[in-house]
DNA sequence: GATCAATTCGAACGGCATTCGAAATCCGTC
DNA sequence: GACGGATTTCGAATGCCGTTCGAATTGATC
């Protein structure tokens, strides 16, 4: 009964999944187009999910978990590479932002879903549980303060967590305002290459956790 | 003809911006609720902007205008104050962030009209030049760059240029995020006090642009 | 093979932005 | 003041959307 694992449910998560990627403009994506590449009617959407918004957070989050789970064993690496030392703060900026950089560069992932969702998610009912839980999800990102607490002792935790929202916040301004982004880099950055912008991204994040003099 | 100067054209833009302001979700947003603010018919809307969309559009650049005039004006004040001499760096940088902060805190201002228009430009058909033409206007960030390279003469232009945008991401950030800023502040900010948000922001974009060591 | 729940389907339904041809209004000219 | 062409308004379609709902189908259990 309105289950996710019967393979009807499957088979419109990877469809919606799917159609999400191809489609520019999140318009093109309707009910009736998620259920013909499921080989489903409009119905089975409902049915299995209680609405086409919902199996979009479904899918959403399945990607999000992927990318969290990428992030996360990136910390693990980096704190364990220097154990019982503090980590490497610029290897701690690049599992925070890295994965989220190549994702968006890589025309192969899902990343489009989760580009499509946080623009959806503002457009649709708020009230719904589905969007917030997801969005607001911040569990991945609170791991990382315990280990920038060690590389930068003299922040309280406050300063941290606000450091961790700035950084978040530029990496948003770099995968969602890429036209903007070149623009003001007067085009002569190689926004292309993700180990570059992420060099890059840690050369303006990481003097926020530097001590002041 | 398709005037934009029409009394009825003038009537649905402040409608719309009215109705923009007061709706929490975007869906909320007919054409048909617009009209009927407007003493018209959804046809008017069509006829005088040629889609929904564009009047959205239309009504955003109107509100955007405004917002990069208090910029600019902030802006110009900073660098008089200290001319000949570099303007002061907090000062630029508040200018640059403070209205955005200012007027997403503030609750009788437009400021709902920038943020639904973001998002729906990411919704949307993104061929049509409605969008990319307000989104990409970027000529009042530009100016941000002289002062800046002033202050900051060991950076060069796209150096500048990529901080400017990394502020952007951080102030946007904090307008569009707030749940997520909130939960990694450990709620312990005063979110809702815009002069101390701006000090806050100044704290990690200022070392941005600090001679490296 | 019968029973009952779980699932699928297809034909509605209401709402949406938009189209379009016909009205109505405006306005310079006679 | 009346005319006539352009401008503006209107209201009834049109087509698409997500969703609803009852009937048909399927599948497991006895």
């Amino acid at each position: 009964m309105h289950g996710r694992t019967n393979l009807t449910a499957i088979r419109l998560m990877d469809a919606c999944e799917h159609l999400l990627c191809e489609s520019e403009v999140l318009e093109e994506l309707t009910a009736r187009k998620i259920a013909v590449e499921a080989h489903a009617t409009p119905s089975a959407i409902v049915y299995h999910f209680g609405s086409q918004e919902a199996l979009i957070a479904a899918v959403a989050e399945r990607v999000y978990r992927r990318l969290n789970a990428e992030r996360l064993s990136l910390l693990r690496k980096a704190i364990d590479r220097r154990a019982p030392e503090p980590a490497d703060l610029d290897e701690v900026i690049a599992a925070l932002v890295g994965p989220s950089i190549r994702w968006s560069l890589d025309p192969s992932s899902s990343y489009p879903v989760l580009s499509h969702f946080t623009s959806m998610a503002k457009a649709h009912r708020e009230g719904g549980p589905h969007y917030r839980k997801i969005i607001d999800n911040v569990e991945h990102h609170l791991a990382f303060i315990p280990p920038l607490k060690r590389i930068a002792p003299w922040l309280d935790e406050v300063d941290i967590g606000w450091r961790l929202n700035s950084a978040l916040g530029i990496r948003s301004q770099v995968t969602r305002s890429r036209s903007r982004t070149e623009i003001l880099t007067n085009h002569s950055m190689n926004l292309d290459d993700p180990e570059f912008v992420i060099a890059r991204m840690i050369e303006v994040i990481a003097p926020m956790f530097r001590r002041p003099i």
